[in-house]
DNA sequence: GACTCACTAGAGTATATACTCTAATAATAG
DNA sequence: CTATTATTAGAGTATATACTCTAGTGAGTC
């Protein structure tokens, strides 16, 4: 693999497990075992090394989001946006830690981000028209699906910092992906009161899978 | 005012400003005009002070949040506390934007703040009990009462940080308590399905008041 | 075999940061 | 007035951090 891969790999790695602001540019060279100058000469500094990283998380995210207008929308393709975003969240869980910080100190990355939520915004909208259409939940005026959707949004990217804040005993690293998409049930909370009687037993199943084992 | 007083104060303000992570006790001691040694004579050190302003900010909201028992409530009770929790958000908004590092660093203010969440996550389930008492919402079964209060609590703790991200053209500075407090629009959206036709009405028309000016 | 060029090592630097130490001054108690 | 205690100044320190600079190395090309 090629040094720069690795480098951009060490550091997800390394943020990941303690956080940006814990990872400096020394301790990814120290990692992979090469010299900070080596680091330097495939990145011009430690901002460029987080954007690239953004721009594959965003690709990511992207790729998963991208909803099918042709064909009408199934509870596994459901399924599929909520455990692929999950996923994501997960594989970049450094991102939205340190999220307010890293675009004050990159307005590149500012301005990417914006675009990014904006998307995102839209495919959950999207998603609920398409399940208003495939009769999954009833049809609601568009200022509420608006606003819906950007709760739905709120709990998704943040529902990893909850468990770290609140759950946790004594550090906040021992958290799995499995606890991390008990958040798809929370998700699932905010469209009981839409579903339509036909689907109202199967999302419920659906979102009694991904119920917390134990409670808070 | 004493020193000790002021150090907190001060503290709290540049921690808003610019974030916690971009102010030094070097700052704080040279916005005030006093030395270094001065401040560390009355903070051990910078967890110390922040553990400090936390318990204000824990005392505020619990102060806020103490729902009388003896009383049913109202829907101005429900404006205040929505209020007054914004307000206090606001006052202390720096807190939650490094929330993580902060807890990592300081096990005392860990522990404090995951009792302090579930005292939160208590008194929106009382809320909600409260209200369905008082016939504002359809009473609901514990487990959607309780889930739904945890969706309440990342709404209203998540919705500055989306602001800040999402929103802002170039610099995250620029937010005003009013932008903050159209959170209670969102926290009211999760709210519409449950509202009773008596309060139904009412509900929509205090929703209104705070509906962004802007649509995203 | 000389030359190029992508790549790497590793020592080094300017600056920042959290915090300490000593000495001095103000406030207060007896 | 004196002794003690609380408070403050300000220089200083150890360490960390992001990043630079110079001197290579090694694989391929003509």
């Amino acid at each position: 693999m090629k040094t720069r891969d690795k480098i951009l790999l060490a550091s997800l790695e390394l943020f990941n497990e303690r956080g940006e602001r814990n990872v400096t540019t020394n301790h990814i060279a120290a990692h992979l075992a090469i010299s900070p100058g080596n680091l330097y000469y495939h990145f011009r500094n430690k901002s460029d090394i987080i954007y690239e990283i953004f721009l594959e998380y965003e690709k990511l995210v992207d790729f998963y989001l991208d909803i099918p207008e042709d064909r009408s929308l199934t509870l596994e393709d459901l399924t599929f946006y909520l455990e692929s975003v999950f996923d994501g969240l997960w594989s970049y869980r450094f991102f939205h830690r340190d999220l307010e910080y890293l675009l004050d100190s990159d307005n590149r990355l500012r301005r990417d981000y914006r675009d990014f939520t904006n998307r995102c915004l839209g495919s959950i909208r999207l998603i609920f028209e398409k399940m208003a259409e495939a009769g999954i939940i009833e049809p609601q005026p568009v200022d509420l699906r608006t606003a819906m959707s950007l709760n739905v949004w709120l709990v998704i990217t943040n529902w990893m910092a909850f468990l770290k804040t609140a759950h946790a005993a004594e550090d906040s690293n021992n958290l799995t992906l499995t606890e991390l998409k008990q958040g798809i049930y929370q998700v699932l909370t905010l469209e009981i009161p839409y579903l339509t009687p036909a689907y109202r037993e199967q999302v419920m199943a659906l979102r009694e899978q991904y119920r917390p084992s134990l409670p808070a």
